[in-house]
DNA sequence: TAGATTTCTTTAAACGATTGAACCGGCAAG
DNA sequence: CTTGCCGGTTCAATCGTTTAAAGAAATCTA
């Protein structure tokens, strides 16, 4: 169907080119302030609408940013586009979401695609195994990208994302501190840079507190509540009885407690539990998560603003940009209970 | 900055019309076999990418669906989505995402913004007090809308939903038959027809079990887990002590039972809840929460096949179309406990 | 009063793909 | 030998907007 209304129709309606009548919808001094008065006025009546499309061929400016994560639906992602979406409102910019459930290929169809349509940027929280090309795809194309919560090796574009190695120290030092010695870790895998980071960040606060690190103690698994809740079996049934747990975030530590509650045990005085990421969830959780807080909106908010600048040629916010976890104690942690025996 | 490889660039290379490689990478049997695998090759090697702007200008058709719902990171839409998504993949539709936190002008803003880039349809939970005129706006601009989860007065287009009395009857009628007569309902508003019908379903089936029907019993409130969680308070300090609470869906049902154990009681013994809807969480619950399934499954995938079908202008199937829900009994409700007197 | 300047407005050429109509050389039918 | 047809290819107009550059009318300058 061709279009009903426009810059023509408003012209011709008028008397006027598709010229004044272009100028005078994007408010350009050029033309009169009557002229642009009634031309306004008459696109109201009529039920212009802008084709942005034809206007983008013309300019190749689309105002379509892409945002692509692994899960929009899990929390961790949901608070960081929440800022995201913010931030890009406020420039008028159209965003695409899509996931790519740490498929490759995926991530690579939506690339294409957002080409396609002539994204004017993409900010990604890239698939485990990305190739530095599919990242170089879009920078090639005049598309500049944005990373966030993974770094990709060979890759140098603005990448924001939470100090892992830190924040997950801080939760075991938190442990330490109350007395546990024999303190797993779980959910996860150890396949992505953020993976690494957090397995080092824990084995390092151990070492430095002078206890063994055993990686029998690390129970790898999805990182869902489900994944949390399957653990909880794993975990209670291990030789060395561990008393805690600091848990890949606060998905996979909320399954766990409730995996140990229907165990009939007590998250907070027999077990204790810390999560990571501090989702809305983690304060109303029973016990109260101790968890460690990842500046998911932080994390968002720069995002957004570095692709902005790059669109406006502004600046260069180029290369890793860390932002430093904050712990908060609540009460699914508690000093470590001499058993009797 | 301009396009770097073209139609018309690949044309050139091998002294071809634009209109021959047109045809070519669109498999048109139009063109001689060898000419078409010799373009596709050379289009592969110059990195060629198709410019959807430039040919859904001259096509009208975008390969873009829209998709706004209250709050995409909500479990409830999270499950539509997906299906939808899955649908929608399959015939290579991209979709753009956006939540209208039942802010009308934000809907509206979207339509339109849907609009301008040509989008070829939408699909839409209405957001609270929807005139009739935004679904029109899209619909008389060739952009057919199919509905989701809620009705919009005067509106025919195919609507999609959950059968709300007769889900939230299943749930009431559950506990009537364990033996409980002060049922609260908590949660939820009652502005819209979804709030409406549930209200009916809940008061008919006390009617016609014989039961008062008593508007302080009805909390309403957020249909979040903050919202759960805060209502705990009111639930448990009325005057009546109702001994079992219909919630509007699971995220309030859960947040209730963590306020209740919060206050030292046991939820699917002292007290009774059911939540609605049957997100993969509630089986993961602590007590698992018995609930209503609520079709999030079937209503995205019908939604999206609805679309598909307007679009290829090949089916009608305007009008209301009710999922019908089904019980799932778990452990956070139980009969009636003889309160000693 | 002629020329220069300012203030609007229009002309016309893009942007990159699609598509109905035209073209072309070769071959079969009449 | 003309006519028609066929597979394959090209021509040229078109989709709706933007934007240099040119044009026109009014105002200012000397």
């Amino acid at each position: 169907m061709v279009q009903k209304v426009k810059l023509s129709t408003i012209a011709e309606s008028l008397g006027l080119s598709t010229a004044t009548v272009s100028l005078a919808l994007r408010d350009s001094p050029l033309v009169a302030d009557l002229t642009r008065d009634r031309i306004k006025e008459r696109a109201i009546e009529l039920g212009y609408i802008y084709n942005r499309r034809a206007a983008s061929l013309r300019t190749s400016r689309s105002g379509i940013v892409g945002v692509v994560v692994h899960d929009i639906m899990n929390p961790f992602y949901a608070e960081i586009l929440r800022a995201i979406e913010t931030e890009l409102d406020r420039s008028r910019q159209t965003f695409i979401l899509s996931n790519h459930y740490d498929s490759v290929n995926k991530q690579r169809n939506f690339i294409e695609t957002l080409l396609q349509l002539g994204g004017d940027g993409v900010i990604m929280s890239p698939a485990i195994g990305t190739p530095a090309a599919d990242i170089r795809l879009a920078e090639d194309n005049g598309m500049p990208a944005i990373l966030i919560a993974r770094s990709v090796p060979g890759i140098d574009v603005p990448t924001f994302r939470g100090d892992d190695a830190f924040g997950i120290a801080l939760a075991t030092n938190h442990l330490i501190s109350l007395g546990h010695t024999l303190i797993a870790m779980v959910g996860g895998t150890d396949q992505t840079s953020t993976g690494r980071d957090r397995y080092a960040g824990y084995a390092n606060a151990l070492r430095k507190a002078g206890l063994r690190v055993d990686p029998a103690l690390r129970i790898a698994g999805p990182r869902t509540k489900q994944g949390g809740f399957e653990a909880a079996l794993e975990f209670l049934s291990m030789q060395q009885k561990p008393t805690a747990a600091v848990c890949w975030n606060d998905l996979v530590a909320i399954g766990l407690m409730n995996g140990i509650a229907r165990a009939g045990l007590v998250v907070g005085k027999d077990i204790s539990v810390t999560g990571y990421d501090d989702l809305e969830e983690a304060a109303i959780a029973t016990p109260a998560l101790t968890t460690v807080w990842n500046g998911q909106s932080d994390v968002g908010r720069y995002a957004a603003r570095a692709l902005l600048d790059k669109l406006n040629g502004s600046s260069e916010a180029d290369g890793l940009h860390l932002i430093k976890p904050e712990m908060r104690i609540r009460q699914s942690t508690a000093p470590l209970q001499r058993t009797p025996s």
